[in-house]
DNA sequence: CTGAAATACTTGAGCGTTCAATTGTGTTTC
DNA sequence: GAAACACAATTGAACGCTCAAGTATTTCAG
């Protein structure tokens, strides 16, 4: 490796904040949810996912790649929603290794039940601290680090069927 | 509650590039370390901060308000990063129930180990992707979020006495 | 058509974080 | 000076995530 390239001053100040504040900003999230809802932040997106999917329904794989997660941590993950009864799993009988994950109506309801707390928190700790300007070069900052963490990445790629307002 | 004021579109895609980025972000951080030094990105950061102080030494609290991170956490990762012969704990006589903390010549030596790689995927990840203009919005933005994540951030108020390179 | 490779998903161990409870020590208050 | 309170730090259980390994199933190459 060459000759290392500290960070200077004005990144090292940079780099500090940031860190600290999606730090907090994570924690702030996932216990809010956790103590409201009873669901991790990230059980929370998978469940939003599923909720806006066609069917209400994807394979696991598509799923764990719009929410960036290992196939691991979503097979995980899904086993505890399934035991809560939130999803539901079941063999693709044309190719039967893959499986349809469903958000059955109890999940749709802890979903409709949890957003409003966790939109209100998002707000508090995020987008009421920023100007419009601000969530502007947010997103841009953003898309630019995912440029290079996730070059492949992927969108959910069908249009919204039945949008309701729970999306996260 | 409020009658719940949904996310707009612009808001609703700043959030998901915003968490997708930092998730994707932290896993990067996280593995580089593991893998090429053995330390979670937090046990790192234990080490930077303790390697600034002055002494390369503070109490536990103090330890766990420069990092925000709970005083449980820090007890846990103490723990380990002792039996690893990185830190140093004991009781300060004046007062029984604090406990400082000293990073150790094993420490200090991992930490400048771990410190090249780090910084080169902190700028691969972050930096890089970002022009000098981002680099100053993401900084007011951090900050944004900090005042309401934590208003009464305190920084280490001292000064840097023998600051080698290793600052992350 | 058969063996090898690729794909989809799951499993279990290890580990770091959280939360609630606990221990030990100093500081007030009456 | 004793009781109540505040403070510093630790502990253990629960739990989600990671990594490496494993099981099916399908596709592909010769």
């Amino acid at each position: 490796m060459a000759e290392t390239r500290w960070l200077d001053d004005g990144e090292q100040n940079t780099w500090r904040a940031f860190l600290m504040a999606v730090n907090l900003l994570d924690g702030a999230l996932d216990r809010q949810l956790r103590h409201d809802a009873g669901l991790p932040h990230a059980y929370y997106q998978i469940l939003a996912m599923l909720s806006e999917a066609p069917g209400r329904e994807l394979t696991m794989t598509r799923l764990a790649r719009l929410l960036r997660s290992s196939p691991s941590r979503l097979s995980h993950a899904a086993a505890r929603l399934e035991g809560d009864g939130m999803i539901h799993r079941h063999k693709r009988p044309e190719d039967r290794r893959t499986v349809i994950v469903e958000i059955t109506p109890v999940g749709m309801k802890a979903l409709e039940d949890a957003a409003p707390g966790h939109v209100h928190e998002v707000r508090r700790v995020l987008f009421d601290t920023l100007s419009p300007e601000q969530v502007g070069q947010l997103r841009e900052i953003s898309e630019s680090m995912l440029s290079v963490l996730d070059p492949q990445g992927e969108e959910p790629r069908y249009p919204d069927p039945d949008g309701i307002g729970t999306r996260d």
